[in-house]
RNA sequence: GCUCCAAUAGCUCAGUGGUAGAGCACUCCCUUGGUAAGGGAGAGGUCAUGGGUUCAAGCCCCAUUUGGAGCUCCA
């Protein structure tokens, strides 16, 4: 967001934060205090605190800063030089190590520029408190409305200093400002939204899926509902890439360990894969990932360029040890399916198949719905040492990418360092309702994979000629994707994905033979049901059936079973009313086949 | 992996040192009701695990395990 930084939301916030830093000073003086930055929702500060804070200190903090605030002080800006500076923060090592760096010119806190010296230090000073800062801020703090601000709606927690996991750790105590009220209670009714998506929630309500301990940290239990859910999406992609020329293949789960020296894999990824399996003088990895499988099927026969391209697919599950605090419900586990494939093309072929491969998913993504993405070009980072192969092949590679998003007129932007080891690649970064950011979909160029493991194929003048390889996967991972769609339909399935599309509510106990008959003939026609024979009575069915975001409810009496008709309810509230059976059926066949996102056509 | 917070019935949670609780779900009984939860009874717990303090621990302390919020990381 290119308005933001400099706007007047912006220097509210960091005005804010620096408002609260003078508050946590008032309540703790012994605190040392590091740098307090806007952010895209709020700001925060970081903070070394002499002690834990209470919710007591959280509340009073807030309340001081609304204090601050009413006061109605000036921000006064003022340049000062690096012995005034370092006078003034003494006793805040943090600061004086930003002075220092400041004066020196040094590495900026990602590491990547060298900043020039600063030729000037400013300070902000607002009622007692002055901080080492650049600014922007308000001119006074009757700017800020002390009702648009929260610190207590967040939990402090912990940060590195500068980022670097081998330094001190510091509270981060977050806040969000606003300019009005109303904008605050938005965000944070925002936040009550994303809270009730959560996937974890809606994945406990539905009965999607499950985690024990006993099977292991990061290794998700796939329910029958949950799997049906899963079931259904992979069919989907599977019907859609045979009909794209997609060939099977399968693989197992484990590999000799000099599988991946060969690719190259396992010297870079060693620390996030589990360790390897002794068996016999041999070693085996877990599959961490399924290239080199496919490769090696791929190698197992002599390839013409007129069988070209060959396109290798498996929903192949793969094992990373991840971190303990990266792990995540659905969207960061340590074992999950790639819907994988491999694409083996001539040089030639390369910028056609690699646009065959973006539309597929631009095309998956639209059945979806899922219209709020990004697209980013991740190429190497230049300086850094972790990629293999040379440079003119990541060059080639690069500009095919380049040239096909151009081609199709898919807006990107370039990312350094975000390629794979072995070539550049395109993402898909979905944002969610609460505008945070997930890789769904990528693709990938490669033409060092083909020359490591050495592929070939007999090209038009009898030559042997090497492949270039596509890597890529549109959902990413099914456990990611199914946990982000669950968010992104806070659990309500379009009809063709819904586990349970319809069930059965038969008002009396009289009418469950009837229900039994409706749900065969649905079932015949292809339709996942159920019969809810349970003793609540047909209000606390349909509440029961709502909860669980059944798209229909076909509710049953006397009259129905009479006339041959069910009364149909959707799970939005709308009420159709009584059809004859047959036209229910058309009627959810219709919304299956054409994968609508709505429960009626028209 | 790090900081902080948490762990009580299948689920959501109450329980501040003195006999283990509620709602939902489950089983049984009554009720057979036409569009957002009928009534009653019952069953279900080594209060995550292991140590410690105490006359006495779900509750206090330590360790471990697992979960959460962040950080770092993410092929």
């Amino acid at each position: 967001m290119p308005d933001y930084v400099g706007s007047q939301l912006y220097k509210i916030r960091h005005s804010t934060a620096h408002i609260m830093a003078q508050a946590v000073l008032d309540r703790l003086p012994n605190t040392k205090i590091a740098i307090g930055p806007p952010i895209e929702d709020g700001f925060y500060y970081d903070f070394e605190l002499p002690r834990a804070l209470t919710d007591e200190d959280m509340q009073w903090i807030e309340n001081r800063m609304k204090e601050i605030m009413r006061k109605n002080v000036d921000f006064t800006v003022r340049e000062v030089t690096a012995e005034e500076a370092l006078g003034q923060f003494q006793d805040q090592p943090y600061k004086v190590e930003l002075i220092n760096d400041l004066v020196a010119g040094r590495v900026d806190d990602n590491g990547n520029e060298i900043a020039a010296p600063a030729d000037k230090l400013t300070f902000y000073t607002q009622d007692t408190f002055t901080d080492l800062c650049r600014g922007p801020h308000v001119v006074n703090t009757r700017e800020i409305n002390p009702d648009a601000i929260s610190v207590t709606y967040k939990k402090p927690a912990g940060a590195y200093w500068r980022g670097d996991e081998n330094r001190q750790q510091l509270t981060r105590i977050y806040g969000t400002a606003w300019e009005s009220p109303e904008q605050l209670q938005d965000y944070l009714f925002r936040l009550e939204e994303a809270k009730r998506r959560d996937h974890r929630v809606v994945g406990e309500k539905l009965n999607l899926f499950t985690f024990t301990p006993l099977v292991g940290k990061g290794l998700p239990l796939w329910k029958p509902l949950g799997a049906t859910l899963r079931d259904t999406l992979e069919r989907w992609l599977r019907d859609t890439q045979i009909e794209h020329g997609y060939l099977p293949v399968v693989t197992p789960h484990i590999g000799n360990l000099n599988l991946y020296r060969t690719s190259g894999h396992y010297p870079y990824y060693k620390d996030s894969q589990y360790a390897p399996i002794q068996v016999d003088e041999e070693e085996f990895l877990l599959k961490p990932m399924n290239c080199p499988h496919h490769i090696m099927i791929y190698k197992s026969d002599m390839h013409s360029y007129r069988d070209l391209p060959v396109r290798l697919a498996e929903f192949g599950t793969v094992y990373r040890y991840e971190q303990s605090g990266e792990l995540h419900g659905l969207t960061r586990v340590r074992g999950f399916t790639v819907d994988d494939a491999h694409l083996f093309v001539t040089p030639e072929q390369l910028l056609a198949e690699f646009k065959n491969v973006v539309k597929l998913i631009q095309q998956i993504f639209n059945t979806l719905g899922l219209t709020d993405f990004r697209a980013r070009v991740g190429i190497r980072d230049p300086k850094s040492e972790k990629y293999v192969g040379s440079d003119s092949l990541w060059e080639k590679a690069s500009s095919a990418i380049i040239q096909a998003c151009d081609e199709l007129g898919l807006p990107y932007h370039v990312e350094e360092g975000e390629a794979a080891f072995y070539g550049p690649k395109l993402d898909f970064i979905f944002r969610d309702v609460l505008k945070r950011e997930w890789q769904l979909g990528t693709v990938q160029v490669d033409y060092n994979l083909p020359e490591r493991f050495e592929l070939e194929y007999v090209a038009e003048d009898g030559t042997r000629q090497r492949p270039v390889m596509i890597h890529r996967a549109p959902f990413g991972s099914m456990e990611r994707f199914i946990g982000i769609i669950i968010e992104h339909f806070a659990g309500a399935f379009p009809v063709w994905l819904a586990p349970v599309q319809a069930v059965m509510i038969p008002i009396t106990d009289r009418n469950v033979e009837y229900a039994e008959s409706v749900a065969a003939q649905l079932k015949a026609a292809g339709m996942r049901v159920e019969i809810d024979k349970g003793k609540a009575r047909m209000g606390g069915k349909i509440a029961a059936a709502r909860e669980r975001m059944i798209p229909y409810m076909l509710i049953m009496g006397d009259r129905d079973a009479a006339a041959g008709t069910v009364s149909v309810r959707l799970r939005d509230d709308r009420d159709l009313g009584a059809m004859p059976i047959a036209q229910f059926v058309s009627l959810i066949q219709g919304q299956v086949d054409s994968m609508s996102l709505d429960l009626v056509s028209g």
